[in-house]
DNA sequence: AAAAAAC
């Protein structure tokens, strides 16, 4: 089997690999590496999840080692779709080159040009960036791309749903045209497929072999919900995740829900945190260092539930998470299979739990049919009879919180959230009566009324991994933090379909 | 229909 050392990689470049703990590649990287040293152009279809970020970082880093880059001039170029990705990877290239003598900028939107114009004038042998900042620093007339010898377009598929591709289309034409090009998509998309044909020469295609799907390490299961009345929908769904997630107790250690809006987003956060719920919400709208402090703050483990938007579907690089929640179905099955990804990562166990109203209906079995298999049905603990003791645990003395009006304590201007959250408020001011008529509102009532803190998930395994996370970052990474099992590489578990092939994906 | 990304 082939080892990290027999790949060429730079000497001070594979000393990184090996103190990051790796020494066998995974498919893709074993695969990209040796084309890719040799100078050639790269056509990787990979998912995150299986090295990919690696297997450019690696044969980048030591093609660069050797010479310097000229002020405004960067030597290399990493576009990525988002900037959480794009973080990552800067953090990917920290690693690995911690014994060599390069340079690096983070071109990212949301934070002040200033350190990035610094970093540039200064040189960088390595530029990452989203397409918009890079653009914005070219048209300041602050950024020559004609020294660029290595581009790498990165989660190019996403590029294409974002609308990017125009933008990537003329980053490429201000690159020289005798640069080397590694291009990575999850999918072939006649688009994309047009502008690999354009702009990559002869490139060396590598596809992720076939392996395990995740959805054989992710227990998965949906709930179907009818509200008991449409305005009470949003709030019912509410109710319907915390006691999803009561049910699931301790072993639900650290979690993502993401819903379809960010409105969604900040109102699920809000409403956990107001339960007493570790959470906070991540998406597009925040200020980008609330972002940042948030997504650390998961990864260290001081955050057990991160609410999100699909910012946070693909590429992030989270620490294996117990749970994924899908507050809403998402509306393109593909994104079902990236969120779910969250979990059950590097072969560990995970569990993907979904809610679904009627309206839904249609984009679940849009998913079912993409998956070639149904999402088992599971109780809705708030209407079977199952679960009535599970939420007196978790709800004491409700009696006592139902009768008693908590509206005089929010009719303090000061207390009032700062977001605003309408369908929350309905939550607050539970109407016992009306409660006591609907079969379904009973419990939920019950539950409304006691937003007891629950104790946080037991953290001292979590705070493991925040050391691990100073050691090394690993790449999209399959880390070997789970117990005996075997895990090759920085590989990682894949979605049947995205490993098939072209052809093959065509015909389905 | 919404999310992401530039100011």
């Amino acid at each position: 089997m082939t080892k990290f050392s027999d790949l060429n990689l730079n000497p001070k470049v594979l000393k990184a690999v090996e103190d990051a703990g790796y020494e066998t590649p995974t498919p893709i990287q074993a695969a990209a590496i040796p084309p890719a040293l040799e100078g050639r152009d790269v056509l990787g279809i990979a998912q995150t999840g299986t090295g990919k970020t690696a297997s450019f970082t690696l044969p980048m880093l030591s093609l660069l080692s050797r010479g310097r880059a000229r002020a405004r001039m960067p030597r290399s170029l990493v576009l990525c779709p988002t900037r959480e990705l794009a973080a990552q990877v800067a953090e990917n290239f920290d690693t690995y080159s911690k014994y060599l003598k390069l340079t690096k900028a983070l071109l990212i939107g949301g934070v002040s040009f200033k350190e990035q114009d610094k970093l540039i004038d200064k040189g960088v042998d390595v530029l990452i960036a989203t397409p918009g900042r890079l653009l914005d620093h070219f048209e300041r007339g602050k950024l020559l791309l004609t020294g660029v010898q290595i581009m790498v377009v990165d989660e190019a598929d996403r590029m294409l749903d974002m609308g990017f591709i125009p933008d990537i289309e003329r980053i490429f034409s201000l690159t020289p045209f005798t640069r080397q090009t590694l291009f990575f998509s999850a999918t072939m998309a006649p688009e994309i497929e047009r502008i690999t044909n354009t702009f990559l020469s002869a490139p060396e295609r590598v596809e992720v072999a076939r392996q395990a799907t995740a959805s054989e390490t992710i227990e998965q299961g949906v709930v179907m919900l009818k509200a008991s009345r449409r305005d009470r929908e949003a709030s019912e769904k509410r109710n319907l995740l915390r006691a999803l997630i009561e049910r699931e107790g301790d072993k639900c250690t650290n979690a993502i829900v993401f819903c379809n809006r960010k409105v969604d987003v900040d109102i699920v956060a809000k409403s956990l945190t107001k339960y007493g719920y570790d959470a906070a919400p991540i998406h597009g709208d925040l200020d980008q260092s609330q972002r940042t402090r948030t997504l650390d703050g998961f990864r260290a483990g001081d955050l057990r539930f991160l609410i999100a938007s699909d910012v946070a579907a693909r590429g992030l690089d989270v620490p294996a998470v117990s749970h994924v929640f899908n507050f809403d179905v998402p509306s393109h099955a593909e994104d079902y299979v990236h969120r779910i990804g969250r979990t059950g990562r590097a072969g560990r166990d995970g569990k993907a739990l979904m809610i679904c109203i009627p309206r839904d209906e249609k984009n679940l079995a849009a998913i079912e049919d993409l998956l070639q298999k149904a999402i088992p049905r599971v109780d809705n603990p708030l209407q079977s009879g199952t679960a009535p003791e599970a939420e007196a645990e978790a709800a004491p003395a409700p009696e006592k919180k139902a009768a008693k009006p908590r509206v005089s304590r929010r009719s303090k201007k000061s207390e009032e959230p700062k977001t605003d959250a309408p369908a929350a408020k309905a939550e607050e001011t539970p109407k016992p009566q009306e409660a006591a008529e609907a079969p379904v509102a009973a419990p939920v009532a019950a539950q409304e009324a006691a937003p007891e803190p629950q104790q946080p998930a037991p953290k001292p395994e979590r705070k493991e991994r925040s050391s691990r996370r100073g050691g090394g970052g690993g790449s999209d990474r399959g880390r070997q933090d789970h117990g005996g099992g075997k895990v090759t590489g920085m590989g990682d578990h894949l979605p049947g379909f995205i490993a098939l092939s072209f052809d093959e994906r065509r015909t389905r």
